[in-house]
DNA sequence: GATTTTGTACTCGGATAGGAAGTGTCCGAGTACACATGG
DNA sequence: CCATGTGTACTCGGACACTTCCTATCCGAGTACAAAATC
């Protein structure tokens, strides 16, 4: 049980892509370099969430990335499942059924172990799913009362952002 | 997001061992040939349950595994938890506070997403923790109908157990 | 001066090394039984 | 015949290689802008 180190860095790019305005795109490596972290390692998990549809990309000069849905189309469970990948965390592999006694013959009921473990997963997803992109940025901006966080993001995105052209 | 193999083998041994007679043990090996697995590798496994005290060892000729608790006081958390390790999936390591520019001075408010994810996690967990060894048994002797299973196991248990000296 | 052409710089994209963790295996410490030995 | 001592075989326990996945990095394909050359 244990989730790989490029799921936290998808989701706080994410967030920070939202904060954008319509219109606006921010390269990889001026994502990597405000949370600190490699911008060769930070583009495979962007290109992840490219390839699932959350994230979507402008080529060349002044290109990058930008949401590819509204925020409140993006939950932690998409994220999750595309940078992780969808298959289940728990994956029965029937050793009833290896052995020198096998359950053979019988028609195979469904092994309980795994229904228990898929059903709790399937918890720990419904609950990702509650989780929008949009309640997330509405929570910082609860917390950021004085308004310091958002200010520390327009002037990172004054520098950094990309004005794409219109097409 | 992935749960590794030795889980599986875990809670299908303790199953097993659940449906032991009071005062029979069964040897690593056994429970190794029963499910059609490495007999070294799944000692590891065994002695992280024996360690977290899900089951009791006894050790020379005659020994083995038991459990050390009443079947309804063994959850599928606890199998988890003994195997994986019981750190949470998901570990914020603040990357907010990294780059050239941290929310460095106010007192830390707490990272939402971080809420987030554990708070699906604990979803996880309460889930796993309802489901108890005992009800794993039920459900099997429910779906076992013609009582082929039971007659498996008795059988085996006939060749394998070992029968515990009196204290 | 306007248009076309060319060059360059910047972006993402996929293919390529390094390291940690899970997987699988081995040998050693400890104990109970069985047997041989002595009373 | 019974008690005692010894040996052996079997168990768990922790320390040691191997494989797979995650982490980190590099170089190549593509595009838009800018500048220069041409009409």
């Amino acid at each position: 049980m244990k989730l790989g180190e490029g799921v936290e860095h998808a989701i706080h790019s994410v967030t920070l892509l939202a904060a954008l305005q319509p219109g606006r795109v921010l390269p990889a490596a001026a994502l990597a370099e405000f949370h600190g972290v490699s911008p060769s390692y930070l583009l495979k998990h962007l290109q992840a969430l490219s390839g699932a549809g959350i994230l979507a990309t402008v080529p060349g000069p002044n290109g990058g990335y930008r949401l590819a849905k509204s925020t409140d189309k993006v939950t932690l469970l998409d994220i999750v499942l595309a940078v992780e990948g969808a298959q289940p965390a728990f994956r029965c592999t029937e050793i009833r059924q290896r052995g020198p006694n096998p359950i053979g013959g019988v028609p195979t009921a469904p092994c309980e172990i795994n229904a228990a473990m898929l059903k709790a997963e399937r918890a720990y997803r419904t609950e990702l799913a509650k989780v929008r992109i949009a309640d997330i940025l509405g929570e910082l901006d609860s917390n950021d009362e004085d308004g310091r966080i958002d200010a520390r993001r327009c002037a990172f995105f004054e520098v950094r952002e990309r004005r794409q052209a219109l097409s």
